[in-house]
DNA sequence: CGTGCGGCCTGAATGC
DNA sequence: TGCATTCAGGCCGCAC
């Protein structure tokens, strides 16, 4: 499940590899991956040089000259990566970029939940999910992101997966780092205290800057430019680890849904306050 | 406005 | 052994 800090890993390690190099064939194996029009999908990323590589949200968007934006979504189970010597094409392989220094880059998803879109600058800024995007957690300070949660009755886990309020966050970093701020999930944002908020900011900052530090990180799906997964799954506090003792006080980690997804909650020290008046106006 | 749910999709894990 | 069920979850569209 590629999250903020796994698509920031993957924009990282790819750029330097494909910088200046230009596609010089797209091979489409499953056009229901794209949500652009096939024709026009090969007709304009052919022979088109790459400049830069980088990350917004979740997306991984390759900067093509003069003027494209090709945008890849992973969802869960999507990767985009570059295949060496002996790696090669298997049935989930969905679009095959070939460059013209003679490699190429994959774009696979088992589940076929991702997609892959082109479009202009114009277009870009038009497409309602990215202009719709929240801020990125790390270019916020303190109080801009006390501020987005104050007068907000959904519950504080809702309002992190929401990618309008903030940009990037999935459900293992939500988790992570709500349990090291001690907030429960289902807390709504505005009865969240302004100390707890802080905590909340830099628990959040601290685990998204360590799992990309950790060279990328997540769960079963992810795999880095060359393929590997990373190593920041071994060092999840609460997330994945239902039935298991809670790392600070031993009571045992239980799950419920919220906001329709699976949340790991130590129940002794994420405790529930049915106080809604609100603490941070 | 806010919330909840089904749908999309496939493979791993579990149940009988 | 083999078949059926459940689960994983980002995002959308829709109902209430």
């Amino acid at each position: 499940m590629p999250e903020l800090p796994e698509v920031e890993t993957i924009a990282r390690g790819i750029e330097p590899l494909v910088l200046n190099k230009t596609i010089v064939q797209v091979t489409i194996r499953y056009a229901g991956i794209l949500h652009t029009d096939l024709e026009q999908f090969e007709k304009q990323v052919s022979g088109r040089t790459i400049v830069r590589v980088w990350r917004r949200a979740k997306l991984l968007i390759f900067d093509l000259e003069p003027d494209l934006h090709l945008v890849f979504h992973l969802k869960m189970t999507g990767k985009v990566w570059l295949p060496q010597d002996g790696q090669s094409i298997d049935k989930h392989t969905h679009l095959i970029f070939s460059l013209n220094d003679g490699s190429r880059i994959f774009f696979e998803d088992m589940r076929k939940f991702g997609y892959c879109a082109l479009f202009d600058k114009s277009g870009l800024l038009a497409w309602r999910f990215y202009s719709q995007l929240g801020p990125e957690p790390l270019h916020l300070s303190e109080n801009e992101f006390i501020k987005i949660f104050s007068g907000r009755k959904s519950r504080i886990k809702a309002l992190l997966l929401d990618q309008r309020v903030i940009a990037g966050i999935g459900n293992i970093y939500a988790d992570e780092s709500l349990f090291m701020a001690g907030i429960h999930p289902e807390t709504p944002g505005c009865a969240v205290g302004k100390e707890d908020l802080k905590k909340l900011y830099h628990g959040l900052v601290q685990v998204l800057n360590q799992a990309i530090e950790a060279g990328g990180s997540s769960f079963r799906d992810y795999r880095n430019a060359l393929g590997y997964s990373g190593m920041f799954q071994e060092k999840f506090l609460i997330y994945g680890k239902k039935g298991q003792c809670c790392p600070h006080c031993q009571t045992m980690v239980e799950t419920r849904k919220v906001a329709g997804r699976t949340s790991c909650i130590c129940p002794s020290c994420q405790k529930l306050s049915t106080d809604t008046v609100s603490q941070n106006e």
